[in-house]
DNA sequence: TTAAACTTTCAGAAACTTCTGAAAGTTCGT
DNA sequence: ACGAACTTTCAGAAGTTTCTGAAAGTTTAA
């Protein structure tokens, strides 16, 4: 398995970005190859491309699989297994973006709403549970339209991200179009 | 310094989703305790507070300046620094996105840059191009949009956000309004 | 000046994460 | 059943990050 050198620095800053997004050295390497690389590649090839031991790529397959990332297929007449990354871009960003959430949202959000049902016992307690909730709240709000997003389809995402500026037009067109709503919440 | 059970294990939490959230164990627990507390607290309260040595206090203070997430102030007749936690949590949630950003979208932002400028010189060096071109796109769309949201004040966010669903009957209302505009791009 | 009251720095210790490679496990054709 | 071709596991080595605490630095007041 040999790699041009444009490849490679690719692969390299993604193995180093890694640790940034959540995964490790390994991991963001094997997937920026994989992702890269039209062909599925066998564990061996990922090994030796990657200048890693062969236990080392065994267990970064799981991670990747655990985050559904790549898809394992056969060769006719050939016992290894060769992988390839799974879906397209959208479907990765997704991914990702699902997987984080779960590991750095979620377990907060239930911290925070098991603190909000006790009781405060000083005035002390009193001023941080009001802290609790307005992170509580962001958090909660952040994660619904998160999973709202998430629903669109990627034309539907990319044409509403196009707005760019227009998003705070179309809230005023809202506001012509149905005046009754609440909306003078003072956050 | 004395810390109730409910606020100990919103810090400890802290300190352990720190490092998920781009930052170590200390500078979490230091934060949560500096957002929760309303009276601003002296290094030494820190320390003992948490359980750490004061040189370890010195320096995630520092981290926390170049977040900017933390403020010092002063106590007339006492020489010791005081700090405290700046700002809204929207504020807080937004200095975390840029600050994110910074360190895990730009620089591959521009390394993709720099590859996409090289001409491919072999066929799987232009399927890998194309690859690098869609992730490429995709970065910086979100970052665009990203940066757009953050010009909004909280409360446009927050109702944008709690527009929900309404997002994609937005779209097709706009379609209505100016069925005139491109948006059949096929991506 | 001096010294007391503070803060910062940084070398090395402790803690944690990742990686290797040999051994164990699995699958398949004969 | 056997053994060849593969994959997985895991103990301990290597590498990385974080933390401590003693020493150096800074500021202020007398």
């Amino acid at each position: 398995m040999n790699i041009s050198t444009q490849n490679q620095s690719f692969i390299y800053h993604f193995g180093e970005m890694g640790s940034r997004w959540g995964f490790n050295r390994t991991v963001g390497q094997m997937y920026a190859l994989l992702v890269i690389t039209e062909a599925p590649v066998c564990a061996n090839d990922l090994a030796s491309g990657l200048n890693i031991s062969r236990g080392n790529v065994s267990m970064s397959i799981k991670e990747l699989q655990s985050w559904q990332l790549i898809q394992m297929s056969h060769i006719p007449g050939d016992r290894k297994e060769y992988y390839s990354s799974i879906g397209s871009i959208w479907d990765m960003a997704n991914t990702v973006f699902k997987e984080r959430r779960k590991r750095e949202i979620d377990p907060t959000l239930s911290l925070l709403r098991a603190s909000l049902l006790e009781k405060p016992t000083d005035a002390g307690d009193e001023y941080s549970q009001t802290k609790m909730q307005e992170i509580h709240d962001l958090l909660e709000m952040v994660t619904e339209w998160a999973a709202e997003l998430q629903r669109l389809n990627p034309e539907q995402l990319s044409r509403l991200m196009k707005l760019g500026a227009g998003v705070s037009k179309m809230l005023s067109v809202k506001d012509q179009l149905f005046p009754n709503k609440k909306n003078s919440e003072s956050n």
